[in-house]
DNA sequence: GTCTATAGCTGGATAGAC
DNA sequence: GTCTATCCAGCTATAGAC
């Protein structure tokens, strides 16, 4: 073989392996930031390999289909995320000085995947695209990674919270995570309502309006039971 | 011009422009039921005109394009809605033997889109979709059909919470739009965690476990106001 | 008003040079 | 491992017969 003149070489300073292991991460990056802004189905490998840098041919290559590449996004980051939910649910303490166990089972449950550690905002925003296309893949996806540490945090919630029926525990919990995901997907809906004045897309200020506000949800009555809807609607909750 | 045969006309009771108002409806109809099925994007026009019985042609004709028709589905509903919800705000009343205002006010907002008088659970479908893809036509769509009737809800809201600062308000109504979409959009995730315990696509069983649970988190307590996150995290609220 | 036929694109995926 | 070139499927939209 020749000696390979360094200007052929885009970075002469890695081996060829890296060089493929740079062209994957760019290619991961610029496809979580595509679909993160305008989801699954309104981006093409073409755009996502011109973002990168790279060929439309390296993104088959890397991942041997769109569909590969959209499994090695979400891969990159979701273990670590259910990894850290269920780290810092492990150090949830109920002792003086602390939040209530129930904000801080809360808080243990929404922040690792808002707070940018895994991915960034990105990749949060990428979630709640994901979850809002609801194809079969993202379902089996979510199965997959995150029905373990979701279902810790179901036994958390009735060991704190023991006289909630699992009718209530389960709607409260649906509410958290419809929550969760509105604000991933970052619709601009209460900006524009708002004129601005309240911004879920910052998801740091968004976490400490959301973990009270859902704690509080929780600790809310038992949904009445009623024979039929007039009786339900006569008969709300007291407050 | 000569005797039409009867046997040439699909539906020889009615005009030609009935007939063609048929189809122009057998079309919306099948394009809201894939919509709200598969999204926007995941739907071609062939599949919607095959549904609908007709040719692809059609779809151009009568609605000039994709969004076109996108829009004529949104419009053919959006507006009932809003007036709708309108006309049961302006018939919420303090009184007694009447669910206390606040119950009136969220279920005014909430039911006219999830009860079913207005294109039935696929529209409301349809409705959580196109929110979840977040499309520059859908947030138009929504600022010219919602906008007006959405306002009327938050100057309700602030007269009955008249504690209740500015950026609560938002935050809260978030929290409502946020549930509202993800259990229209209905992606089975409760329903697979809850072992169908849980069934949010029940959309008059969803409203009744809704219209509580959003109003005990209207009355819940001022977000605490911190200088830092740590402040924040370490001082939540009191239950 | 509805059809067939097709133009004109764009997309995912692959072959093969380097 | 990365590129160029290309195949082919599927899409929107339109032209024109009936």
């Amino acid at each position: 073989m020749t000696a390979l003149p360094l200007e052929d070489s885009r970075d002469a300073t890695v081996t060829g392996d890296a060089r493929g292991e740079a062209t994957r991460k760019r290619i991961l990056d610029a496809a979580q930031k595509l679909f993160s802004e305008h989801g699954t189905n309104g981006v093409s490998l073409r755009a996502i390999t011109s973002e990168a840098g790279a060929n439309s041919a390296a993104a088959n290559y890397h991942f041997g289909s769109k569909s590969g590449l959209l499994e090695a996004v979400f891969a990159r980051h979701a273990a670590g995320i259910a990894q850290e939910r269920e780290a810092m649910l492990a150090q949830c303490r109920a002792e003086p000085g602390r939040p209530p166990m129930l904000e801080q089972i809360v808080r243990a449950f929404l922040e690792p995947g808002m707070r940018g550690e895994h991915g960034g905002t990105s990749f949060a925003r990428f979630r709640g695209r994901m979850l809002a296309e609801n194809s079969e893949q993202t379902r089996e996806l979510y199965v997959r990674y995150f029905n373990g540490s979701t279902g810790q945090f179901l036994d958390a919630l009735r060991k704190v919270l023991p006289d909630l029926s699992e009718t209530d525990l389960f709607w409260r919990v649906h509410v958290m995570l419809g929550t969760m995901v509105y604000t991933l997907a970052n619709t601009g809906r209460i900006q524009a309502l708002s004129n601005g004045a309240c911004d879920p897309s910052d998801l740091d200020d968004a976490l400490d309006h959301l973990v009270p506000m859902i704690a509080h949800l929780f600790r809310g009555p038992a949904t009445p039971t009623g024979t039929s809807d007039a009786a339900r609607t006569l008969n709300p909750i007291q407050a």
